[in-house]
DNA sequence: ATTTTTTTCGACGTTTTATCGGAAATATTG
DNA sequence: CAATATTTCCGATAAAACGTCGAAAAAAAT
């Protein structure tokens, strides 16, 4: 039971002994952001927060964040404009606090999906394949995240920043994994690996959010995953 | 023909009788596009609209477009509000019009600079170190550019639009071209191969422009493209 | 010099954001 | 259960930013 045991030793050292625990710390630190938001006493608040954040991402996906407007947030989500304040102190602390439970979830999502693997290569294909995935399945979160946030100066500011970090950092961990393991050739510049696969999966990724195209974004993602992948493995040291 | 390349910009004009031709009229295009502005009849106005845009640039790329107050720009740009809303008729339309001027600069400048390269691949190398150098040039421009507009879903409802195809389609041309002249191998998904290429350098290029990382960006991006360039140079059919 | 056109700006109305004190709802205590 | 304390919600209203308009100033034309 690794993920007992990993949540013990990170309680007392930062250091892991080892490169799996390395590994399963990453993927801790990602799901266990803390929430920004204070906890509530009441159920009745714990609705009315999910009813907000319901409404801001309906409202955000089709008006985009600089449109939208904070009263028809609360209407949307059948409270006061002031309600809202409680909750949020201003619009862009609502939009750039949004995005982090959904990103929190791909994170868990795929700690799971991941467990079997084994290769770097093959957690990494199945990274940014769960990425583009994610994205699909939830469009409304994808436009306001990739669009608008991600690329923000902005969110060097918040705490999502830290989110923003790990995806990155997960990457950049499974491609040093791969030169480790004789997977890809050593000799490389991580960083620019990194930059690659990323690069090449978002701009996918965009594209489909802003034009729908390609049509089938699920097999364009994999199937440029994979070409990328393909080309890394075989470049010559 | 792969009319799937060309599925996510719309050429709107004739087809011209040559490759060399459509080359030229590509790049005539991007360096064409009508301002949108009215034109002016005194000399004042056109001052006064120079120096607007210079206070937009410092001031969206100070604050981010959505912390900018019309206000702000309109100070820093010596000249009252009301004034203002003389040239442009709301902050997001001037943040829309922006970045024009400087993005047919560039084309303008590749048109120069390309004048010479014979092969596809030196004319996408040179294409895209230049767009990464330029965004360091000019950094401001480049942060308003690739951290607020590219990705923003607003800039397709604008005349912005047509010169953000124009800049992808440079790259789809050329790897098409690549690849009828034998320098890059057929068979592969040309969309697929700009996305890539595409998705590398301007990954590179934002991480500079939000952290100045890689410390040089001109080497980083050149190795970067020349490394990308050779993977596709050298990928099995 | 006078008239016409263009440009600028201060005054002001509108919209959106944000605050605050008290009412309503819920929880706690005796 | 009643009284009290705490939490949550909202109407009224202040503050800030956006946007308009008519008239003054500047430039051009006659």
């Amino acid at each position: 039971m690794p993920t007992q045991s990993r949540a013990a030793v990170s309680l007392q050292s930062a250091l892991p002994a080892t490169d799996a625990d390395e590994w399963e710390d990453l993927l801790h630190r990602a799901t266990t952001r803390p929430k920004r938001a204070p906890d509530r006493k009441q159920d009745r608040s714990k609705r009315t927060e999910q009813q907000i954040l319901n409404a801001a991402l309906r409202v955000f996906a089709r008006d985009g964040i600089s449109r939208s407007r904070i009263a028809d947030i609360a209407a949307e989500a059948g409270i006061s404009t002031s309600t809202l304040y409680e909750y949020y102190k201003s619009k862009e602390d609502l939009a750039y606090d949004l995005p982090t439970s959904h990103l929190v979830t791909f994170f868990e999502e795929y700690r799971t999906a991941v467990a079997g693997r084994t290769s770097a290569r093959d957690k990494l294909q199945l990274y940014l394949s769960m990425s583009a995935d994610f994205a699909r399945e939830h469009a409304e979160w994808g436009r306001l995240f990739y669009l608008e946030i991600w690329p923000s100066v902005l969110v060097s500011e918040t705490e999502l920043r830290h989110s923003v970090d790990d995806f990155a950092r997960i990457v950049l961990y499974l491609i040093d994994e791969g030169v480790r393991q004789g997977e890809f050739p050593a000799g490389r510049n991580t960083y620019e690996t990194a930059s690659l696969l990323l690069g090449a999966v978002n701009q996918v990724i965009i594209t489909w959010l802003l034009y729908r195209r390609p049509r089938n974004l699920t097999k364009a993602s994999a199937e440029i995953t994979e070409r990328v992948l393909n080309m890394i493995a075989n470049e010559k040291d």
